[in-house]
RNA sequence: GCCCCUGUGGCGGAAUGGUAGACGCGCUCGACUCAAAAUCGAGUUCCUAACCGGAGUGUCCGUUCGAGUCGGACCAGGGGCACCA
C-alpha cells in the first residue's frame, strides 16, 4: 500500500476504529500527567452538522491532539445542548414527540462527527435532555434556592396571545410574534429569577483575571454589566398624595444638581399609579405609554412625552425651590429607581423633553468659569468641565463637584453615594414542555416548596399533546397534581421549565465528572477545571459565557467548588461564509443550483443569469450552505479539516470555496507521496536539517498561539523543502517529522504515513518532536544595505560572534 | 448617540520598528501525454518592451537613521450596547 493515491474513505474508517478500540482519547481523571481540558461549545442537535461545527471542532481537535503529543492527559468531550424550542416546533409540525425527534438527531449528528475523526472521549457523551443530567441540574437549582439565590417575582413579559406563550425579545419582530404573527402584549407574570446581580461586581472584577480571553469579549461583558457610580437621593414631595411623601432618584451626575428643572417617573412607578387612580387623564397617558413598542427602532423615533402631575418636590439644597413631577415615557422602571431628575442643559433626553414642555434650560457646567453665562445651544452639553451657576460648587471640576454633593447628601442624610448596574437578574422561567422541569411545588398554605431530594429527578411526562397552543405541561391531565411535601395538602407542580441557558451553564463540570448520585465529584472536577481552552462563536460572548461564569461563582459561594472562573482560555472563531445567489424573481438559490459561465453565474435548471450577492454567513434562509457530508465523502476528513484551518486566521470569517478544498486535498496527496516513497539513505543535509528544526519550532508556536493558518503555511514550506532535497538520512528523518507535525490537523493521513514509514505504533501515541534552538539560526546571514531606509544592496556573511 | 475592531497584490492572508507581499487560491508559460486529467518545473504588487530605475500596505500629518508596524486627525467597512439617568 505504499504506492498510488491516499484513499481517505478506507483510511479514515480504519484509523477511527483503531482509535476507538484502543480507547486512545478516553481521559483518565487519575492520571499523573499534566491535565488539559479542551472544550468546544457543545452543539444543539438540529439534525445535521454544518460547516461552522466542523471548523469549531477541528480547531479544538488540533489543540487536543497537540497537547496529547506533548504528554498531557487531555479531556476533550462532546455532548448535546438538547432542550429547546425547535424540538417542540417539530412536534407541532410533524406530530413526533420532541424527545424522539431530538434523539434521532443526536444519533445522526454523532455519526457525522465520528466521520471527521475528532479525538473525543465519547464515553463521557451526554445530552441535557437526559433525566440523568437534568435531574442533577434540578439538584443544583435547589441548592441555589436554599442559598437564597433563586426568587420569584412578577415581571413584564412579551406575551403571544395566540400561541399563549412568553416570547423572548428576539422572537418579537415588529411587535408581532414570530410564529403566530399576533400583536404581542406586555403582561405581568410570576417568574423565577436567579440572582446574578448579586455577583455583578465579582463578574466585573473577574474579567480582569481572564487574560487569555479576547479583549473584545471582556469589553462586551463589561458593557453588559454596565456599572455606574453616582448619587441616590430622595426629593421630598411638597404636596404628598396617598401617603407617598418622597421620590427616590439616581444620577451619575450629582454635580449638575443645581441644573435640574423637573422630576420624571416611569409609567409604572408607584407615584404614577397613585396619580392615575385619581386622574383619568393620567391613566390614559400611562396606557398610551404601555402600548408603545419596545423595539430599538421604535424607541429611536419615539417622541419624548410627559404628563404633568399636580405634584411638586422641594429641591434638597434649597427648600423654597419647587420642581414639577412628570410621568414620562422615556423613564424605565427597571433601571435605577424608576425616577430621574431632569437636567436639560447637560442631558440630551432631558433637553428634548424640556424644549417640548417649555421648562428652564440652565447651564451648570462650562469649559471654563468665565463661560458661565453662555446659553446652552441647540443640544445638551454632556461634557465634563467646571461647575457654574451652582452656588457652593462653582469652580469645582465635575469630579470634585460630584464628590462634594455626595458628601453633603450623606452628612445631611438625604442621599448616599451608590453604584448601579445595567445587569438584571436572570429570568429562567419558560412556559414550554421541552426543558428542565423546575423542581418546585406550589402549595396553597406553604407557598413554593422545594421538591424533596429523594424525589429527583422530576421527569417530564412522555404522554403529551401538542395539538393546542400554550404550555403542554400545564394542560397535562395529571402531571401537575401532587401533594405538598411539607404539609401533605393538595398542591400543584410548577409547570414552567428552565431556560436552556441553565443547561449550558454547568455542562463543562459534568463532562469532567459524572457520578450517578450527585451533579459532580468535587475532587475529580477540580482535577480538570478550569477549561484550558474553550472555543466557540462570538455570538455567545455575553449570555452563555456570563451565565456560566455566574453559575460557577454561585457554586463557589456554596462551597461546592474552589474555582471562580470556568474558562481560563477563550477563543471565538469566525464564521464560515459563502457567496449568495439570487434568481431573477429575487428568490435565493443554493450553490448547487448555479454554475459558472465565464464571469457570470447561471441557474443550471433555467439557464437564467443569476446575480451573485454578498458573501455571508452560511444560513438556511439565504440558502448558501454547503453540507459537509458529501464533501467528506468526496475528499475525506483530513482535506476538510486542513481547509478549515488554512488561509483565514481562525478568528476571522472563512469563505468556503471549491478551489480551497481542492488545494487541501492536493496537499494530502503530496504528503502521502512524500512519506510513502521516502526511504532510508546515507548522508547529512545541513540546510534541510535547519529548515526542519525551524519548522518544528514554528508549527508548535503557531498552534500554541492558535494561529492555525500559520502552522499550515509552515507545513507547506517544509513539504516543499523536503520534496526538493536530494535523498539523505536527513531527508528521511524530515519526512518522518513532517508526518508528526501534520498529525494534529490531518490525523488519518498521519497514521497511514506513519505505518508506511515502518512504524508499528499509532501516531496517536507518538510524542511531539523536539527542536534544537541552536539550529534555528543560519550559518550565513543576509544583511540588507539600506540608505535612508531604501534597500540598496544585500550581502551574505558568515555568522560570527556578536 | 456611546463603546470597540478592521483597512496590505486579482483573492484569502504573512511580516520581534530593519530586504513588504511568506504560504495558499487563481492566472501565465513550459515538461510529461496521441490527447486530457493528475503530477512536476518556472513566473506572477504596479509603472517600464526589457534592463536600469521608480512607486507602493485606505488618506493626510508626525516621531525615527529607518514606519504595514508607534502617535494624531480624517475616510471607508464591520461589530457590540442603547431612551441606562
Amino acid at each position: 500500500m505504499s504506492n498510488g493515491r491516499f484513499d481517505p474513505n478506507a483510511a479514515d474508517r480504519r484509523w477511527q476504529e483503531r482509535w476507538e478500540q484502543a480507547r486512545s482519547f478516553c481521559a483518565d481523571s487519575s492520571s499523573n500527567k499534566p491535565k488539559t481540558y479542551v472544550l468546544e461549545m457543545f452543539p444543539y442537535p438540529s439534525g445535521r452538522i454544518h460547516m461552522g461545527h466542523v471548523r469549531n471542532y477541528t480547531m479544538g481537535d488540533v489543540i487536543a491532539r497537540y497537547r496529547r503529543m506533548q504528554g498531557h492527559e487531555v479531556l476533550h468531550p462532546m455532548g448535546w445542548d438538547a432542550f429547546g424550542m425547535p424540538a417542540e416546533n417539530a412536534a407541532m409540525e410533524r406530530k413526533v414527540h420532541p424527545g424522539e425527534w431530538t434523539w434521532a438527531n443526536i444519533r445522526a449528528m454523532r455519526e457525522q462527527l465520528k466521520r471527521i475523526g475528532f479525538a473525543i472521549d465519547w464515553e463521557r457523551e451526554f445530552a441535557t435532555c437526559d433525566p440523568a443530567y437534568y435531574g442533577q441540574e434540578q439538584a443544583l437549582f435547589l441548592d441555589l434556592f436554599a442559598a437564597g439565590l433563586v426568587y420569584r417575582k412578577e415581571s413584564e413579559v412579551n406575551w403571544d396571545p395566540v400561541d399563549m406563550t412568553v416570547l423572548a425579545n428576539e422572537q418579537v419582530i415588529d411587535g408581532k410574534g414570530w410564529r403566530s404573527g399576533a400583536t404581542v402584549e406586555r403582561r405581568k407574570l410570576s417568574q423565577w429569577f436567579l440572582k446574578i446581580t448579586d455577583f455583578a461586581d465579582d463578574l466585573l472584577e473577574g474579567l480582569k483575571t481572564l487574560d487569555q480571553w479576547p479583549d473584545k469579549v471582556r469589553l462586551m461583558q463589561e458593557n453588559w454589566i454596565g456599572k455606574s457610580q453616582g448619587l441616590q437621593f430622595s426629593f421630598r414631595i411638597a404636596n404628598p398624595l396617598g401617603g407617598i411623601e418622597s421620590v427616590e432618584v439616581f444620577t451619575t451626575r450629582p454635580d449638575t444638581i443645581f441644573g435640574s428643572s423637573f422630576v420624571a417617573v416611569a409609567a409604572d412607578h408607584p407615584i404614577a399609579q397613585a396619580v392615575a387612580a385619581a386622574d383619568p387623564d393620567a391613566a390614559a397617558f400611562i396606557a398610551e405609554c404601555k402600548a408603545g413598542g419596545t423595539s430599538a427602532a421604535e424607541l429611536e423615533t419615539a417622541e419624548k412625552k410627559g404628563f404633568r402631575t399636580s405634584l411638586e418636590v422641594a429641591h434638597p439644597l434649597d427648600p423654597e425651590w419647587r420642581l414639577p413631577i412628570y410621568i414620562a415615557n422615556f423613564v424605565l422602571m427597571d433601571y435605577g429607581t424608576g425616577a430621574i431628575f431632569g437636567v436639560p442643559g447637560h442631558d440630551q433626553r432631558d433637553f428634548e423633553f424640556a424644549t417640548q414642555y417649555h421648562l428652564p434650560i440652565k447651564r451648570v457646567v462650562a469649559a471654563a468659569p468665565e463661560l458661565a453665562s453662555e446659553p446652552i445651544g441647540t443640544e445638551a452639553e454632556n461634557a465634563h468641565g467646571v461647575a457654574v451657576n451652582s452656588e457652593f460648587l462653582d469652580g469645582l471640576t465635575t469630579a470634585e463637584a460630584a464628590a462634594e454633593v455626595i458628601r453633603r447628601a450623606e452628612t445631611a442624610g438625604w442621599g448616599h453615594g451608590t453604584v448601579q448596574y445595567r445587569l438584571r437578574d436572570w429570568g429562567v422561567s419558560r412556559q414550554r414542555y421541552w426543558g428542565t422541569p423546575i423542581p418546585i411545588i406550589h402549595c396553597q398554605s406553604c407557598g413554593p416548596v422545594a421538591v424533596p431530594r429523594e424525589q429527583l429527578p422530576v421527569v417530564l411526562p412522555e404522554d403529551i399533546e401538542f395539538d393546542k397552543p400554550g404550555n403542554p405541561l400545564d394542560r397535562h391531565p395529571s402531571w401537575k397534581h401532587v401533594s405538598c411535601p411539607s404539609c401533605g395538602g393538595e398542591a400543584r407542580r410548577e409547570t414552567d421549565t428552565l431556560d436552556t441557558f441553565v443547561d449550558s451553564s454547568w455542562y463543562f463540570i459534568r463532562f469532567a465528572s459524572q457520578p450517578s448520585d450527585k451533579p459532580f465529584d468535587r475532587a475529580e472536577a477540580e482535577a480538570w477545571l478550569p477549561v484550558a481552552q474553550y472555543i466557540g462563536g462570538v455570538e455567545h460572548a455575553i449570555l452563555h459565557l456570563l451565565y456560566a461564569r455566574f453559575w460557577t461563582r454561585a457554586l463557589q459561594r456554596l462551597g461546592q467548588i474552589s474555582i471562580a472562573e470556568p474558562f481560563k482560555g477563550l477563543f471565538t472563531q469566525g464564521m464560515v461564509t459563502h457567496e449568495t445567489y439570487r434568481a431573477g424573481d429575487g428568490s435565493w438559490l443554493s450553490p448547487t443550483e448555479v454554475t459558472r459561465d465565464g464571469d457570470d453565474w447561471v441557474h443550471v435548471e433555467s439557464g437564467e443569469r443569476v446575480t451573485p450577492g454578498r458573501v455571508e454567513k452560511m444560513s438556511k434562509s439565504k440558502r448558501n450552505t454547503v453540507d459537509p457530508e458529501p464533501i467528506l465523502a468526496r475528499y475525506g476528513a483530513d482535506a476538510v479539516r486542513w481547509f478549515m484551518l488554512s488561509d483565514s486566521p481562525p478568528e476571522r470569517d472563512l469563505e468556503w470555496s471549491e478551489s480551497g478544498i481542492e488545494g487541501a486535498s492536493r496537499f494530502v496527496q503530496r504528503v502521502w507521496r512524500l512519506a510513502s516513497t521516502s526511504s532510508a539513505a546515507e548522508g547529512k543535509d545541513e540546510a534541510l536539517e535547519r529548515k526542519l528544526h525551524r519548522a518544528v519550532a514554528a508549527v508548535g508556536e503557531a498552534i500554541e498561539g492558535l494561529q492555525f493558518n500559520k502552522a499550515i503555511a509552515q507545513l507547506y514550506e517544509l513539504t516543499s523543502a523536503i520534496e526538493k532535497a536530494k535523498p539523505s538520512a536527513t531527508r528521511h528523518e524530515a519526512a518522518r517529522k513532517l508526518v508528526l507535525l501534520a498529525a494534529p490537523a490531518a490525523p488519518h493521513l498521519a497514521e497511514e504515513c506513519w505505518a508506511a514509514l515502518g512504524e508499528t505504533t499509532m501516531i496517536a501515541e507518538a510524542a511531539w518532536p523536539d527542536f534544537d534552538p541552536a539550529m534555528l539560526v543560519d550559518e550565513q546571514v543576509t544583511l540588507a544595505v539600506q540608505v535612508n531606509g531604501k534597500l540598496r544592496d544585500t550581502l551574505n556573511a558568515p555568522r560570527g560572534l556578536d
